[in-house]
DNA sequence: GTCGTGACAGTAG
DNA sequence: ACTACTGCCACGA
């Protein structure tokens, strides 16, 4: 079960993120729904405190783009999970130029929903 | 019980 | 593609 009753918002939240399979991403807001809310910020609370012990990674914003500050790291992880991305200059390997932070996660193909069990 | 803050979401220009 | 504004929810002081 994902949602322990009793359980506070930061273990839900956890509970839900950990269960994001590699290659694939949830947005804040989903993750939010998933625990029966709306609070996509909240969701981002929990990350920033707990964020150390879970996929923070596999959380992305509504538009395909990783937490703000983290889209380095968060490259490196998609690239090593296979992880579907879509760039706005078609080729991911142009980064001599000046770094092209505009690629953004695949939400068709790598949106996940955790199951209900 | 009120205020400020934030790894957000959605719309508008 | 970008910035700006508003709305939402949860948490700490």
């Amino acid at each position: 079960m994902a949602a322990a009753p009793g359980a506070d918002f930061v273990s839900r939240v956890l509970d839900v993120v950990a269960d994001i399979p590699a290659g694939h991403v949830m947005t804040y807001g989903d993750v939010a729904a998933a625990i029966g809310s709306r609070a996509a910020r909240g969701v981002g609370q929990v990350m920033a405190y707990y964020g150390s012990d879970v996929p923070w990674w596999r959380v992305v914003r509504a538009s395909g783009h990783p937490a703000s500050g983290h889209e380095t790291a968060a490259l490196e992880h998609f690239r090593a999970e296979a992880t579907p991305l879509l760039w706005s200059r078609g080729a991911p390997s142009a980064h001599a130029d000046g770094v092209p932070t505009t690629f953004r996660v695949d939400l068709e193909r790598a949106r996940w929903s955790p199951t209900p069990s």
